[in-house]
DNA sequence: CCCTGATTCGC
DNA sequence: GCGAATCAGG
């Protein structure tokens, strides 16, 4: 991979903004981690404070880079960060703060509302389906909250799986 | 063992 | 300039 303007553009940003290596390495796609720590260090970029995984910056990123609430969207969805090294403070005031949530988001609208997350928010229970280019910029996750078992929601779910379905009953129907 | 950034050094 | 290997640490 090369590092164009564009990709050392967005390496700055989220260099700015707190990720760590690994996260941004996995935004910018071909490049390991090292590769960006070794890109930050040529850019003369300032290093984070102190090395280790949770640090103030680790954490602050997190909140600030948590997705915005759409109007119509339920105040709070019971999320679990992907099980990293991420502070436990943010963790608690999601899944302690609203034990017994049980939204039902409305399923007579026919497309559900992205909470737009990026590929670091994204945990075993959020909608994994990839709304928009993957080169732009707004590229981004559906995000809404997926059954225990399926890497979608239950709108996405169907479209991901329908042509599956298909094709079982063909296959039924020549047994 | 998971992760973090920092540094070195052959390419 | 690049980044894998390595180091040092949480």
């Amino acid at each position: 991979m090369n590092w164009t303007d564009e990709r050392v553009e967005r390496l700055k940003r989220l260099w700015a903004e707190g990720l760590s290596a690994s996260q941004i390495a996995a935004q910018l796609g071909g490049v390991s981690r090292n590769a960006v720590i070794g890109k930050v260090h040529r850019l003369n970029l300032p290093g984070r404070a102190k090395a280790g995984g949770s640090s103030a910056a680790t954490r602050t990123a997190k909140r600030v880079a948590a997705p915005v609430r759409p109007a119509n969207y339920p105040a709070r969805v019971a999320t679990r960060t992907v099980a990293r090294t991420v502070g436990a403070t943010a963790l608690k005031e999601d899944v302690d703060g609203v034990p017994q949530l049980q939204y039902v988001p409305s399923t007579s609208v026919v497309v559900p509302i992205s909470r737009k997350l990026t590929l670091t928010d994204l945990t075993e229970r959020t909608c994994k389906w990839p709304v928009g280019d993957p080169l732009k910029d707004d590229f981004h996750f559906c995000g809404v909250d997926a059954a225990d078992a399926s890497p979608y929601c239950g709108y996405h779910a169907k479209l991901a799986y329908q042509p599956v379905a298909e094709r079982r009953r063909a296959a039924a129907a020549r047994a």
